[in-house]
DNA sequence: TATCTGACTTGAAACGATTCAAATATCCGG
DNA sequence: CCGGATATTTGAATCGTTTCAAGTCAGATA
């Protein structure tokens, strides 16, 4: 049960190969003065090391060289499934770059957040990236993180000041891209399901529509347009396309297509639709945004607004991973804000010149 | 840009309280010789480190404590919708033990794997939990770990030998619990589609459904099972589901029921049918396993055996933070393995008595 | 007054690596 | 055979905590 092995330390291998720990570290580390140790000193270092199966001690390491090779992720909440993409994005791009993540889940709580945040910085995360929706990101993570010079990346969300970076879709794009697609297909009555107020995404997306519509002379009927309550559930989106889209049903109110704040949302819809009998999208398209992973295994796939999330993981990444070597070699550097274009995915939830809804 | 804080050692904490640091190492970690101090030492103490806002550093604690107050948490793919749920429960877990989680996705490829445990280990983790599928957890992980006594727990497989806990579902009670719901519901043309035979799912959800056909006389035509292949891609199911389906649509079998391997396969399933013009459940019912999150979206929303994914994280956690208590306590301690009972969840999918599947 | 008791506190040695300034060994031309 | 360059290697300090054995000191005891 416990053949509890001692571990290998530098030294050991010191002594194993018959030079000092400083040589050993040198050599193993590759460090600037190895260009002066001896190839045959070197050989029979790695041969001692790798005989003796020596693993560094990460914490010995960075108590000395001030870098612990570790990341901070804060994720608002890994249930919402456009938390997943984006995790795999930055996981893969820290891996290539050495760093390891520690996971940190916020459950869209704020208490949460604060005490992983302290947690983090215990554990003196090289940088943090921060998968965000709002509320939880603010002044005081501002002021702790660049006042301890720890480089920092939101996704999804921007923080005003320059002190943090960040990588976003361009949601007005993405806006007209989906409005600009049922528009080709010929519909004229389009219902359309905004975002919560407090998501940073909900204002361009509109934006974007509003500004299409106006470029082709299209009216947006008000009485066709919903805005989604400030819900924190991880699937309030699914619920709020249902009940909008019920309630506009109920109303027997005309539409030909449903543009959806997210995939969630226009899944929402859809139920509604399919429920009342409406088939999708022979007589009713939907759009959504985001491409959530689910969204082409559903049935009808949807036709949705790309972001490139594993792509903005990897940037966010990048750009963190920038800020910590410009740190070290004390570069001046700043922080960037990405904005990664969109792209329409077409599948089966769109479909053109549809029969006129009819609810009476 | 640098306003480089100098860090809060615990050094200053000590000056600024007039006492020494081994006092207040003592005091703010109430360690078990602060039974000895005095009340207004500890006071003064926890005052100064509040107001300089001191911060343990992690490592320089660990180097002396041999505590890194991490765990590696190893996920085979976190693509697959399976280990979202899992690693929420796991997650949260770790939260209400103050652990902080290394996360490391294999991406199904065991080089990854291999490379991410050797990182854990330089990282000194005090325990790993994996959510594994076959291929990547063996002698290797066994060794090295109980040798370092690093306690392990997998989720989702089992590792032969004692060295490692297991938390898994009852495959062959869920197995019973889908044909007994299909066959109450009056279906005796049934589609069974195995999961791939590298999975150790496969066998006993196989015999479960087997052994309840016997338990009431029911025959399972052959030529109406299907064996997944063994496939990495994390949505393999769903095409395989999908394939054989179509397949069997073609040769013009009758059937009124499939039951999946898992919840991609049957939205796999779902998916041909409704191709097909089959209306799913009127004219063809769909069970799936698991309960993945996205499985309550579909349309229709499917029945599936619910396997308690959150609860089993949890319950991983629970296991290796005992066993890094009993190490610590160097009390004698055994590894656990745990069998979770499913649960049925009916959704729309399913439905009783339908009307041949006539497929000519 | 000298010694002994607690009741509190602390000095100093780890922990395992990194990092320079400095030591040593080697070799060369003069 | 020496002074000095050149090529290698290393001693010793340091990072911030933890951990005991050992210290201090006021008051009690003899």
């Amino acid at each position: 049960m416990s053949g509890k092995v001692k571990m290998v330390t530098m030294r050991d291998v010191a002594q194993a190969s018959g030079f000092s720990p400083a040589t050993v570290s040198i050599v193993l580390n590759n460090a600037p003065l190895a260009r002066y140790i001896a190839p045959a000193t070197k050989k029979r270092i790695e041969d001692a090391a790798r005989k003796l199966g020596y693993r560094p001690n990460a914490m010995a390491r960075f108590l000395r060289s001030r870098r612990s090779q570790t990341v901070g992720v804060m994720i608002f909440d890994i249930t919402d499934p456009f938390c997943t993409p984006v995790l795999r994005g930055i996981e893969n791009a820290l891996y290539q770059s050495s760093y390891v993540p520690i996971f940190a889940d916020a459950h869209n709580q704020r208490s949460r957040f604060e005490r992983y945040l302290e947690m983090l910085l215990e554990h003196h995360v090289e940088a943090l990236i921060v998968v965000a929706n709002w509320l939880f990101v603010d002044i005081q993570l501002l002021a702790d993180l660049s006042k301890r010079n720890i480089t920092a990346a939101t996704i999804g969300w921007e923080v005003p000041g320059d002190s943090v970076s960040s990588v976003m879709v361009d949601n007005e794009a993405g806006g007209r891209l989906a409005l600009e697609h049922l528009y080709h297909l010929g519909h004229r009555k389009i219902a359309v399901i905004r975002g919560p107020k407090m998501l940073i995404d909900s204002g361009p997306r509109w934006k974007g529509v509003q500004k299409f519509a106006h470029s082709v002379g299209l009216e947006l009927d008000p009485s066709l347009v919903a805005q989604l309550p400030d819900e924190l559930e991880a699937n309030s989106g699914f619920e709020g396309g249902y009940r909008f889209t019920e309630e506009l049903l109920e109303r027997k109110k005309r539409f030909t297509a449903v543009l959806a704040f997210d995939d969630l949302t226009a899944l929402g819809a859809i139920r509604a639709l399919t429920k009342a009998g409406i088939k999708v999208p022979e007589q009713c398209s939907v759009v959504g945004f985001d491409d959530v992973p689910l969204s082409a295994l559903a049935a009808p796939s949807l036709t949705t607004v790309r972001q490139p999330l594993e792509a903005m993981g990897n940037l966010a990444v990048n750009t963190v991973v920038e800020g910590i070597k410009a740190g070290l070699e004390k570069r001046d550097w700043s922080i960037s804000r990405h904005k990664m274009t969109p792209e329409l995915v077409i599948r089966d939830s769109t479909k053109a010149v549809p029969t006129a809804v009819t609810t009476d």
